[in-house]
DNA sequence: ATATCTGTCATATATATTATATAACAGATA
DNA sequence: TATCTGTTATATAATATATATGACAGATAT
């Protein structure tokens, strides 16, 4: 597994996993159908708590990005990837909103924070197929 | 003030804050020098205790985008402005590319997202007087 | 000078979040 | 039958958040 977990941030380990988990969907490390490890498996491997890999599991699936079959156990959604929802958009507006403000006050140009934004939004999603799904 | 809080969000009161502040400095709302309200003063209009507006206070001080003076009190920082740390470039990172992953696997195309950065960072420094700083 | 306001510090309490521990269940699998 | 799966329940510990109350020295205004 490609997930590493900083024991010592302020980020929620549970927050943590979901984050590493959607970026390998958005890289495509993590594939439409592909299996996930079980939660015991995986927590054990990351040195973590059974109940924590399955919080982020649920929350995961809850949202439509993992789904939880009695025989191929957790997938990767392999249909529709959750859209650009009402909740995603509040998300984005705010916590974009606080590091646009802070970027400006410290002196990053438009430009520069732009460019950043972008880079990182295709660093993500280097190893995919198309664009924007 | 132009400070509401969400009592109800699950971002922190004392985030909420510092977050405004911090936009109300990029969008010029709070110039250079400018005097701020007394801890009391502003917890008994925001009707939240002394400690948490004290708290937020003094992060922003911590960081640099608040002074202290014995006589003038609490003034947005008269000098330089911090700059772009190693810290805040970290944090930028991490909420950048958390989102953009998000953004991509959500469907939102990068032109869209880059987009919404721009708009965002041109919303919270319309109001000043150059680009940035 | 007296009273008031300032940031600051100390202490205490209540609540929610986070993470772990242990146990158990039904369904699927080998 | 034994094992693995997600899931649920219960409990505990540690930490973060928010409030409450009291106090201090320095500055300010009446």
């Amino acid at each position: 597994m490609f997930i590493e977990l900083d024991l010592q941030s302020e980020t929620p380990l549970y927050e943590q996993l979901i984050n590493q988990l959607i970026e390998g969907i958005a890289s495509g490390a993590l594939k439409p159908g592909d299996p996930l490890p079980s939660v015991r498996n995986l927590a054990e491997n990351l040195g973590i708590n059974l109940h924590t890999v399955n919080k982020s599991y649920t929350l995961l699936k809850q949202e439509g990005f993992l789904q939880v079959h009695r025989k191929k156990g957790v997938i990767v959604q392999p249909d529709a990837m959750p859209g650009v929802t009402a909740e995603f958009e509040a998300k984005l507006f705010r916590q974009l909103r606080s590091l646009a403000a802070e970027a400006a006050v410290r002196g990053m140009t438009e430009e520069a924070f732009v460019n950043r934004c972008k880079r990182l939004y295709e660093d993500t999603t280097m190893k995919r197929g198309g664009d924007g799904q």
